[in-house]
DNA sequence: CTTGACATTAACCTTACGTCATAGTTTATA
DNA sequence: TATAAACTATGACGTAAGGTTAATGTCAAG
């Protein structure tokens, strides 16, 4: 038997939770003992833990009770719709961060920005697209699907495809005297997500990840290395300016 | 001139909201005409964008009022930390998702899961951690130090380190017939990372995306498939579960 | 016998609005 | 021009998930 004391610890959660759950019939104490006080067994802390579980995934408390107290429900299903929304935020998330370095990148001067990119994070244009992307990024499919596109080619195929990507990296050096931000090096950008396209087709997340993998794993920095020394970074902020003008 | 309407529809907020924003004097309308109609002029609308951008960012609203009002104010400061908390939201969305997949694949009978691992997704060591890797993740500091590490082996010792990670590969596929998580299988990934150490030290997160990425891009993908077709797939599964393993 | 840690209930406070209710104003239409 | 539809205003109450006192009771240790 636990008091709530030890259960508030246990969990980490405030005694006044505990209180709050006993009050709307969430998570009643096992039993009261003679002097008033709260004891829970075993049970109620797995319970607990349920309900953690399902609070931090949004859920309202009062459907959390409703959930756990009918053995009808269809937790699975409940599970993968919240899962979609869970992806939601993820990119969510993910834009206001590139929204607050740019915003950071502005205040300091080092960067333009028109009104409208600094506040289309949160259009609903911008909020149907990541419920969108969110279907799609849930779906393990699409991963193995890339898989397929590139076993579908031939031999020489694959070869005219990497030919064509070292030209790329080539065309890129050739790029660098006019700066990251030129129209050629951005053209570049272009045809470098274009060529990717023989694979798979990377959103624009995908993409700035591929090129900061490129600098972060040392056998392409190599390869890169012996092109042009500084390659990989400005190859990489190409790619940060590609994907902040969309 | 516009109107609460044209305010509402155009920002997407709700009527209430303007109203609200008056009252708290966060928005106060441009002015007001002689039938007590609110009237707002560009200039409040950038403001209202201004103050949504900060909501967003789960700023209170009184905060961004002071922060609008005060010219003192350090906007870039309070940004940057405001960055670090939106990186640990991130880290523990992600967290999440995982611990939801994991959850389903568990009612489905797929995955034997222990309590501790169906609950140790908020545990207050895990909050810490993702604070702790937050900060990390966004000090673009650590990528410059990463290269500059790199820069500073000489052209044999790069050499080494090469051969060494082939060598890894090739004693990864030697481990492919025991399954992805067998001892040694799990070795492997083990020295794998520890030869990545050469280059950088990436985190958990870090080398998933890394083994990740070796699947999705072409180069890598032609040279491994090279060495054996199933050996991105192979890679990247023993890589997961030494993950998941922590 | 006192002190400090822990327990109880009760009641008000919080944030950022949503939701009526009531009433005045403007605009579109019959 | 009458009237309905659409918009505006203020005011007041409601909400979720607890936080924060306050007043009081209980228990083990010194």
């Amino acid at each position: 038997m636990y008091t709530v004391k030890e259960i508030s610890t246990l969990a980490g959660v405030s005694v006044r939770t505990l209180h709050y759950y006993d009050q709307i019939g969430l998570l009643t104490p096992t039993r009261k003992a003679e002097n008033g006080y709260r004891q829970y067994d075993d049970a109620a802390l797995l319970r607990l833990q349920q309900i953690l579980f399902y609070r931090e995934l949004d859920f309202k408390l009062l459907d959390i009770r409703a959930l756990l107290d009918d053995p009808n429900f269809d937790q699975v299903a409940a599970l993968e719709e919240h899962g979609v929304a869970l992806i939601a935020r993820l990119l969510r998330v993910e834009n206001l961060i590139a929204t607050v370095d740019d915003t950071i990148k502005h205040l300091k001067g080092e960067k333009e920005m028109s009104k409208k990119a600094l506040f289309e994070a949160f259009s609903e244009e911008k909020q149907a697209e990541y419920a969108k992307e969110a279907e799609e990024k849930y779906d393990p499919e699409i991963v193995r699907a890339s898989n397929r596109k590139w076993k579908g080619y031939s031999a020489e195929k694959k070869q005219t495809i990497l030919d064509e990507g070292n030209q790329v990296y080539v065309d890129m050096i050739a790029a660098m005297p006019k700066g990251a931000d030129s129209s050629e090096a951005q053209a570049v950008v272009k045809r470098w997500r274009k060529h990717m396209d023989y694979f798979w087709t990377p959103n624009l997340d995908q993409l700035l990840g591929l090129a900061t993998m490129y600098g972060q794993s040392p056998e392409f920095k190599t390869k890169f290395d012996a092109m042009h020394p500084d390659l990989t970074t400005f190859f990489r902020e190409a790619v940060e300016i590609y994907v902040a003008n969309k």
